[in-house]
RNA sequence: GUGGCCGUAGCUCAAUUGGUAGAGUCCCAGAUUGUGGAUCUGGUUGUUACGGGUUCGAGCCCCGUCGGUCACC
């Protein structure tokens, strides 16, 4: 079995963008990649062939809603999550730490991981956190406490756990168990958080490594990514990155997995998720510090991303991997993707508008649909809309970061970023 | 034809003893960043069927016309 590396095959002269190529077992990632979310094991309202179509080289599934439903120890007998969702390529799976922030302090409240230095949350001096508010996830003292949003049942999710359910679904990459923090925390709850977040990190690789080293099955997940945190706050996010870079714990050789004690070298994570919470403004502040430290021969991964200026802020910073819900969820609700900004499609204006979403774009919805038979797809409550409209999106935003490789490969990165920028509105 | 009931936003309906018309939906617009097929936030809309009358004031009371509906012939 092929397992994980990556190598960076092109940088760029003044700066850190980089293009490089993963490989696991399912295939290679050529990245920078946006990789569209499959949370509950499916890219909502799109077959997996369509997701191939679009350009997708891998999707990102969840480690908590797939616990929850069907249960990973289902998804083992199916025969791994592949086989079961029936998407051969790369899968990488979120580790369930990102719920401990949505379904904790942002429950039923209008926060999201970005928010604007404008926000007035920000500038509530204590803790955002009010045990009087319901949350379906409460920190333990190792681990989080869910309740269930299916069912109310609750559920104890430690570090151990998280990696044995990614074990269990099998994916090719898989994430440490982090706390994704709010915008909102102040600092003292940030460095409590982090050091947390920390201790966390180092068991999820601890029993990554011992899950590898015991079992020999062919489907087993080949990479750890662990997950810098720190919110806004240089010093901790410098030293998370430092940290995490430095992590190692004892275990198997690579490619020995299965044959515990035959070689045990000290190793680390074979990549890294940068995660949390930022504000817009500072969000490439926060990405620069990190990856300045961040080893370079290790792929790393800007979690819940995908804002096409975002993400040319990504890449222009290094980093090689990103996952976001935005061009699916938006495509779902309406909301469509164009060179010259977002359209709601439902506007009035494109009632009669029988041309393409885009004239230019060579996507399954452009070449044969128009604006008027969307917008009223959707008015009419059908459900391809948000299947051609999820089609578009996912195709604008992964050819967008495909496009910004190929501009590495040719030196065209900043011209080519000028050049989108000119005509896309940002709203 | 006779008698009863009814007629309020595009739709379904509110509106205390007569006090200056409102809700849901629809429509219009916006939000959405390791998922929320969710939800939320704004906004437009009325000659209260029509014509008269009583009253300081009428969706409400009175008369007439038109329309709907039920019962009886």
């Amino acid at each position: 079995m092929k397992s994980f590396s990556f190598s960076v095959e092109k940088k760029i002269k003044d700066g850190k963008a980089r293009a490089g190529k993963i490989q696991t077992p399912h295939g290679d990632i050529m990245t920078p990649a946006f990789i569209p979310v499959a949370t509950k094991a499916t890219v909502k309202s799109l077959l997996p062939e369509e997701v191939k179509r679009a350009g997708a080289q891998a999707v990102l599934a969840n480690t908590y809603h797939l616990y929850l439903q069907p249960g990973d120890e289902l998804v083992k007998e199916a025969g791994g999550l592949h086989k079961f969702m029936n998407w051969g390529g790369p899968i990488i799976t979120d580790s369930g730490g990102f719920q401990v922030f949505s379904l904790g302090v942002a429950y039923g409240k209008e926060i999201s991981k970005i928010t604007k230095t404008t926000d007035p949350n920000l500038l509530i001096p204590e803790r955002a956190d009010d045990e009087r508010l319901p949350k379906l996830a409460k920190i333990g003292a190792d681990g989080v406490s869910f309740k269930s949003h299916l069912d109310g049942s609750t559920h104890y999710i430690t570090p151990e756990k998280s990696i044995e359910i990614q074990h269990n679904l099998g994916a090719d990459i898989i994430f440490a168990f982090d706390e994704c923090t709010s915008p909102t925390e102040n600092d003292l709850y940030q460095e409590e958080a982090l050091n947390r977040t920390h201790r966390w990190a180092k068991r999820s690789l601890e029993h990554h490594k011992k899950l590898l080293s015991e079992f020999a099955s062919v489907s087993r997940p080949s990479a750890l990514f662990g997950i810098v945190q720190g919110g806004r706050n240089e010093a901790l996010r410098k030293k998370s990155a430092k940290i995490l870079s430095e992590m190692t714990v004892q275990g198997n050789a690579p490619h020995e997995a299965g044959s515990y004690g035959k070689s045990l070298v000290r190793t680390g994570f074979d990549g890294f998720g940068i995660g949390g919470s930022f504000a817009k403004e500072d969000m490439s502040t926060v990405v620069k510090w990190v990856n300045d430290i961040l080893p370079e021969d290790k792929p790393r991964h800007l979690l819940g991303i995908g804002e096409p200026e975002d993400l040319f802020m990504g890449v222009e910073n290094g980093v090689d991997l990103f996952d976001c819900v935005l061009p699916t969820r938006l495509g779902r609700n309406g909301t469509i993707f164009t060179k010259k900004g977002k359209i709601h499609i439902t506007n009035a204006k494109f009632t009669k508008d029988f041309s393409p979403i885009e004239d230019s774009c060579s996507c399954y919805t452009c070449s044969l649909y128009s604006k008027a038979y969307i917008s009223y797809l959707f008015k009419a409550n059908e459900m391809i809309a948000g299947t051609l409209a999820t089609i578009h999106n996912l195709h604008f935003i992964v050819h967008l970061v495909e496009d910004m490789r190929r501009s590495i490969f040719d030196g065209s990165l900043e011209l080519m970023k000028k050049k989108f920028l000119k005509s896309y509105i940002i709203s």
